[in-house]
DNA sequence: GTCTATATCCTGATAGAC
DNA sequence: GTCTATCAGGATATAGAC
């Protein structure tokens, strides 16, 4: 079980690094020190190793999300805007943050994986957001209830969108300038940034509002 | 040079579906029933053709930015909001709409681009759109003076994240239930959709007017 | 559980005839 | 410009000793 968490942790850092095509099992276990079978025998393929990694940490991440989202839901009805937008983006965010437990590296890797066209991991990752995502869509909805349904969904469309490429970090392309780009910029003040844009984009009208 | 681009154009649509690094170039001239050893006589690597493909596409797309942008700032000074983000979202959107010359093809890949850590692309693909940053960057200063640099800066990039992700397409993760996901949802309305959505979130006391 | 050795396949690239 | 044939290396996966 140390070895199989031990993989579990190298490989993410690496996979957060280059593709998941580019990197090998090869470069995994020797970067971990373990024998090349040492893969087979504790995931059986490269594919369940991925697998390993999401389920993880998407399961308590998620399940933080719906956690807050339970937590707002007995104390507002309907939910606030802001509050809505700042539970479901601060988990991902605040993993991000956790560098002792190399959440940094998976979120990073969660991020690109929204627009990465492998089927294999799609269908899996799906699965394990399905609650999340039916529970927030009917939350929206009961906050922004003057929105037409298509109208919701494509601005919760770009909202995923935003929190994706925030995810995929530091080290994505910068087409803007990153003069400004520092690290000191820490993660509440980014949830907080990005909370104010998506209230503005999500429902102009109350952007003025909180 | 009538295989050359006949191999621009089955590569891209490859690509677009599978990461570069899945494609393989046997995959690539199979598709495009030429020899295996033609990529390489035509453009010397893979990297090489991958080079070709982007320049191809990001030329004209980004001058016709700077075209808009050029047109927009004889009219205006500063150019109101709606205008500029309009002059920056509307043309790769409208180039993934060309499906006559496989423009939706290399719009979704270039969405990917934006957060896959392919270093040999990034610098390349940063070089084309150094420009396009430079004049931008400038113009929304112009436009939202009272934003400081930094803020400013953070707004962009979720801006350009957002974009990133409407160009990732159709085929990339729905993490929000699809039933609203109409393909007859065309590409005019999608930009002002996203452009209204941008108007908030960049400046909520602005999204009121328009 | 861990390791060595190996099977099988696919990759990008190139040499050289036509 | 196009083709065949091939090289050299790296990939995942597995069989079997310890």
């Amino acid at each position: 079980m140390d070895t199989r968490n031990h993989i579990l942790n190298v490989a993410e850092q690496l996979f957060s690094e280059q593709s998941l095509s580019r990197t090998s099992l090869r470069a995994i276990t020797a970067a971990a020190q373990v024998n090349l079978a040492a893969v087979h025998y504790h995931f059986g393929s490269k594919e369940a190793l991925v697998y390993a990694i999401f389920e993880r940490r998407l399961k308590p991440m998620n399940a933080e999300r719906l956690h807050r989202l339970d937590t707002l839901e007995v104390q507002y009805r309907p939910v606030p805007l802001a509050a809505l937008i700042r539970s479901f983006v601060a988990p991902p965010l605040e993993l991000s943050r956790d560098r002792a437990h190399g959440g940094e590296h998976f979120i990073r890797l969660l991020g690109r994986t929204y627009t990465e066209p492998t089927e294999f991991l799609q269908d899996h990752v799906r699965t394990l957001y399905e609650s999340v995502s039916d529970r927030y869509q009917a939350a929206f909805n009961a906050t922004l209830p003057e929105l037409d349904p298509r109208e919701l969904y494509w601005r919760l469309h770009f909202m995923v969108g935003t929190l994706a490429y925030c995810m995929s970090g530091p080290n994505t392309m910068r087409l803007i300038a990153s003069s400004h780009l520092t690290e000191d910029d820490n993660t509440p003040a980014l949830i907080e940034r990005l909370t104010r844009f998506l209230i503005g984009g999500l429902n102009p009208a109350a952007a003025l509002a909180d």
